[in-house]
DNA sequence: GATGAATGAGGCTTCATTCAT
DNA sequence: CATGAATGAAGCCTCATTCAT
């Protein structure tokens, strides 16, 4: 009996001394990067021993890997939950569009710093990382082109390259999320720049034609902007 | 006079010497990358002493710096041999950017190596290092937003939000070269992709109109693909 | 607690190292000198790991300033606890410089090696360091300066420039000591080279008059020699 | 014939480098010490080029011990031409002393950067080089026991242990220098502190006999000081 | 003889990792 | 489990020295 609870509080502890560095290690990545970064940075910053840093990871990539685990667990989660069903017409399928990418969006705002993080220096850590994260720009790519697919099957998008589509509106987001991070859209906000970034996607910026185009609520917010 | 004759041989020795470390700096950093590339590889790849590295170069960040700025200049050089004069209609505003993307594309190309190393590397070298590359982002998309503005002005594009376009369109590019070095876009080549992505830019993926459209070309082109 | 006893362990540790270090670098240092002295040659002396000695001080000069700091608090110490109080006679006077020399003699005696590493390599390890041992010489030159004005003023020493009779009194004793030290005094040890210091001080090597000159002691000391 | 004239001109040409390149370390020595001066600080100094130093030095320590050799000839040559005759009497015994310091401090003084250099770096340079130094101080020593011994015979000094008096009188004349170099003692002037030093010497700083004591110039200097 | 680019041995220093407590 | 002193492998960099011109 005695056991079990010195048991238990022992792994209480050990849960909690993780914690402290997971914590200690996003904060001393973000403010240097991730190269510079020495363990004993990160264990003083955790208040905790250097010999600690050994007992929950075996080196500075694990933890570098931990956070980018732990992080992309969360978006994947956030996502599935909203995006669940294909859209059926164009309208709506903008709305939907609008509606995932508004929330990813806040969900790494809300982690900016590591987002940043890895974005930056991701493909610097390891050759094996880099991978990874190509590897989710694929999947994310390949999303899109099944979406725009399927768009296109249904008549709501003209025939393209859907791949190249998908990856250059992964890039497009990218970017966008950077510059976002930057603050050099706070003129528009999220929700402004998210609908901005879907009506580029829809109609290009080519002249307005009369059949369709941007809606009227952007064209509106725009119009305030100026 | 004796003296003279010596001074350039030993000039010319210099500069081949550090061209050589140049070539083998490229060399290795772009087989293993920048952390974990040590100076005693980039002399053995260059065949020189390891004290003449320190002649040329105070350190691996500089020999970095130094590729990079060569390839910067090369790279501005080349843009604004091609495009120097604004486009006065929608159909010429499209060949124009056709004609540089596509240029630019195959000069950097044939620095693929080290156009990789840069893009993915470059954020994690240097804090310094980073911002010089994100300032190139901005003054791409600063580019980009002007172009737009004269587009819009003239009526031949839509009005939007010029900057964030700009910006999503450096970041649909960047991502277009990356999944382009990869071999992803075999199937089409330069000329198609960039077409295609240009497409993307003034039509968007949304249904087609029968006013205008991607040109004829480009969807034969597509048509053949399928 | 546990804690409390494992700190203080930690720390006896350390400063058991820490002591090994100081004395494997006075071995070494007396033994080739300063400058030829490698970090690599201490370390293996004191029987530790390389890296072991940058924990205890940043460089090769930080530990030669620890070693010359002890030995001087040594010393200082030393010497106020003997020359407390300002003699009243001429007797009294000598006698007193007699103790206070002698004392100081015997503690430096004791610190052989040191004092000649730092006499003779003090000057060259360091602007900053050369400066210390002036600021030192020139300190006891004034002390001795104040003693020979207070001499002067209740008649037992003639009137002299005694700032410059000091700093010869402060390069004569410099030297005496190397002498010493060199074993060139051996015939008549410690008591008998300072009695004959302090008579060449007190009277100079001039005729013996009458009224005064070197006590009997001394010349009978010195007739056993001869 | 004209094979001559080329050989003399290399010759003089030869010679020319080598003053250079001794004026230069001279130069460096002084400003920097020996230990921190770098070969390549001196050819830069000297204005030739790396490798010439190689032909005309085999390494740092040759051209120190160059410019010491050099000094040394120097003042030995004027020691010789002033000193040549022993004295008679206890008057004439005190100028000599008087003439031969003062002309020799006047010598050092000209040269005074590279003597403080020699005095404070020498016994750093090498082992063997600072018992050079030992044995130029010893030969001093030994030439002051040669004149007190021969004084003693002639009844114009008081018995006493020639040899530690010779040291001390070394000693007190290298600390004298250093002070006098220092400039802190401008206030009398070379000629003013040897008279001093030589009065120390021979009467010690013990009160005035009336049978002999200090000069009246002396005195009447110090006076007027006061 | 003079030059200065090239050399590479060798010392310094860092820092991830271990281990005794 | 947590600690932090100790470790030493490994890289960086310097600088005396060489050598082709």
């Amino acid at each position: 009996m005695v056991t079990d609870v010195r048991r238990r509080k022992d792994e209480e502890r050990k849960e909690r001394t993780r914690a402290l560095l997971l914590e200690a290690a996003a904060t001393v990545f973000a403010r240097q990067g991730y190269h510079p970064t020495l363990i004993s940075e990160i264990v003083e910053e955790a208040g905790v021993g250097q010999g600690t840093f050994y007992r929950h990871f075996p080196d500075k990539r694990a933890i570098f890997g931990a956070l980018f685990d732990h992080l992309v667990d969360q978006v994947v989660a956030e996502i599935s939950r909203i995006a669940e069903d294909l859209p059926s017409d164009a309208e709506q399928y903008r709305e939907v569009s609008v509606r995932v990418v508004a929330a990813t969006a806040r969900l790494l705002r809300s982690n900016r710093a590591l987002v940043q993080l890895f974005l930056a220096e991701g493909p610097s850590v390891d050759r094996d990382f880099g991978a990874r994260l190509d590897s989710i720009y694929e999947q994310l790519a390949l999303l899109a082109k099944g979406y725009l697919d399927h768009a296109v099957e249904h008549g709501f998008a003209r025939p393209c390259h859907s791949y190249l589509v998908g990856q250059m509106l992964v890039g497009a987001g990218l970017r966008l999320m950077q510059v976002y991070f930057d603050g050099h859209l706070d003129d528009i906000g999220v929700e402004g720049s998210v609908r901005e970034a879907v009506d580029l996607a829809f109609f290009g910026f080519g002249p307005r034609r009369t059949d369709a185009g941007p809606s009227v609520s952007t064209r509106t917010a725009r119009r305030r902007r100026q």
